[in-house]
DNA sequence: TACTTCCTTTGATATAGGTCAAAAAACGGG
DNA sequence: CCCGTTTTTTGACCTATATCAAAGGAAGTA
């Protein structure tokens, strides 16, 4: 879905609203593999993945590599406590396939959200539905087991399943990724 | 803290906007093991809690207890897919303590995001701060073990640990109470 | 103070999922 | 199309935590 689109989808901006606020995202094609947020600096970039995939991920205290979320197309993307706060990024962003996005700069959203009171309810909403998924995403893993998981994830990302390695999920699922290969091959 | 201050701790309201906010607001004051939201219906309510303790809660297919979340002091409090979305809420909302709170029905809430930019301001970083809480959470139960979990949790709410029984912390933390037992006993 | 109910601890045993290691399969650049 | 690299599968074994059961403590009420 085009960035405009999505935009309106949510809230009905006045057409020449909607052009300035388009205008403050610049459009970026990026190759699979590239880095565009690192761990331990601040992520000040929101992004729009008009297509592609990505993951957040970093390396916990030995050395493994976690996937922590997937952005896919539609979805906006950036390191939430990073952006939001302004501290330290925890994650890396990696992009996993070559991706269309379009970036704005935490400043320049904030001077969206003063010039445009429905681009502050846009923000409100957008923050309500990236709570949502992080519940359902929190639900499944603290009180469902590691195959009940890997049905959640496969219904609410089916393309996802074959567009990443198996390792990355695994990870994003909390198990390891020997016991989602054999989980898979009880299927 | 006072719902007053804690509005204005985190958006500079003018006086008189104040005080319409907090007329829309209606004081609570309930006992100990009140139930204020019900599984299975709409919560339409919000809870600033200014004293007391709650948690939400809910049974399982096995039909165990399982506690969700807690809210403490200066904290809001409601059923957050229920009431953003109009769903019905999996969690019952239980008061674990006499408690005082101040309640607005979503409809005046919303009113209230309509007639002033600052509360839709005010609403949008609410939910970030939120979103915060749950990605801390989701970290902790995602990627360590019970006893750090139990660690994690003491930290973040020290007191509580002295206000609740073993069995809601423990189904919280997502381990079992003999499990959450043990691991005290070795400290 | 005793009774009832609820809460916490302790013990014995079972199991889901982790770890380590190596083979097999798939992928990608030249 | 081939070779090195990455990804996935399979096997053997181990450990953290669950489950089941029962005893001990604490707390609220009459």
């Amino acid at each position: 879905m085009k960035l405009k689109d999505y935009l309106l989808s949510v809230e009905d901006f006045p057409e020449e609203e909607l052009d300035q606020i388009l205008s403050s995202f610049k459009q970026q094609v990026l190759k699979k593999n590239t880095i565009v947020a690192k761990a331990g600096l601040v992520c000040n970039t929101l992004y729009y993945m008009e297509k592609g995939l990505a993951r957040s991920y970093y390396n916990n205290a030995e050395g493994k590599d976690i996937t922590a979320w997937f952005f896919n197309e539609g979805n906006f993307m950036t390191s939430m406590e990073s952006f939001f706060h302004k501290k330290n990024s925890a994650y890396h962003l990696e992009l996993l396939e070559d991706s269309l996005l379009y970036a704005i700069s935490k400043d320049d959203l904030d001077q969206l959200f003063l010039n445009f009171p429905l681009m502050e309810r846009f923000g409100r909403k957008l923050v309500i539905k990236l709570l949502g998924d992080m519940m359902g995403k929190l639900n499944a893993i603290q009180f469902q087991t590691a195959k009940e998981r890997y049905l959640f994830m496969i219904n609410e990302y089916p393309d996802l399943y074959y567009r990443v390695p198996l390792g990355h999920i695994a990870s994003y699922l909390g198990i390891t990724q020997e016991t989602l290969s054999r989980i898979r091959a009880k299927n």
